[in-house]
DNA sequence: TGCTAATTTCATTTTTTTTTGAAAAGTTTG
DNA sequence: CAAACTTTTCAAAAAAAAATGAAATTAGCA
């Protein structure tokens, strides 16, 4: 009994490189969606991460089947994130489209980009209760004082932290 | 010409804390909002975070202007990432809610609880795609093994690095 | 330059998420 | 234990977010 292939034995290659796209088109959904990111930016971040030879966009419509604006939506904003890149395909006017695949790099862009906007406008509101607070007011100053000072240290902490965080990030 | 009271002179007690709480829920809506959390939830965190006493869930109706629904389901999240908890109040048979004021808690509970079974669920589709590959392919095997690996250790750093970076934030 | 293919933009549609409101369930105490 | 009050639940409505598709724009090539 010959058994020289394993146990996925009549499996083609493509129908292996299609069961990983399809895991890795899971993959990626979820988590650009803990990050916030909307569907159509997980699917093509997950095909495009599986895929040795840069796509084109009417490659990647037509195999994620979504429509040319949520891919050029999709990859505006993983160009932004710097999660893609285009590389030139001779003689082909098309842009080709890769996968960023370094992690450190990506989240040091999301946080860049994505988080830290909000902590300059948070510290804005912080600024405008102070405004608010009276000179010092006796009776409950202390404790709006207490709760302020808390949240600009928890800003200061985000501000330093979060920048820090991708360096952490030894894979 | 006395100017004994600063800009704000003839501000009332009352109209300061009501500054205060706007800026506060403001503030919490944006950074509850990045977090994932519906605008009820971050409007009930930041009224909770300036309130000196303890609020039963109809004076939060109330003030907030929220129907008791939204505020059922938004004091049964902020419970669950026990961002609230209820303190009691004689004579009183309503619960009372109170804000936790502990940030670095509050990250923890919240990475335990919204993140951590996101990981659990990445392996499992990780585990998937070595499944679908098959033996050791010559031509492409080595790509999609490289890929997967990047996949391990970014599933791996974030269940390390995640729980601890509560820790971190010293604030 | 003009033609064609590729891409972006954006109003509209679809889908998903959140809120509402009212009925059901649960609690407390007289 | 029943009446009054409080809270939860959940179907329906409203709001918000995302996807579509076609027109407008841009860019490459002959």
């Amino acid at each position: 009994m010959p058994q020289l292939s394993p146990i996925n034995g009549k499996q083609s290659i493509q129908e292996t490189e299609q069961a990983i796209e399809i895991e890795s088109i899971d993959f990626f959904v979820r988590m650009m969606s803990i990050l916030g990111m909307p569907r159509s930016v997980g699917e093509i971040y997950g095909l495009l991460y599986f895929s040795a030879v840069p796509l084109p966009m009417d490659q990647i419509v037509s195999r994620l089947g979504i429509s040319i604006g949520s891919a050029s939506q999709g990859l505006k904003t993983l160009r932004s994130l710097k999660a893609v890149r285009t590389s030139y395909v001779a003689g082909d006017r098309r842009d080709h489209y890769l996968a960023e695949t370094e992690f450190r790099r990506l989240f040091s862009n999301f946080i860049k980009e994505e988080i830290m906007p909000h902590m300059e406008s948070a510290k804005e509101r912080i600024a405008k209760m102070e405004e608010a607070l009276p000179v010092q007011d006796e009776k409950s100053a202390g404790f709006y004082e207490i709760r302020i000072e808390k949240l600009k240290r928890l800003t200061r902490a985000g501000g330093r932290l979060l920048p820090a965080l991708a360096g952490l990030l030894k894979l």
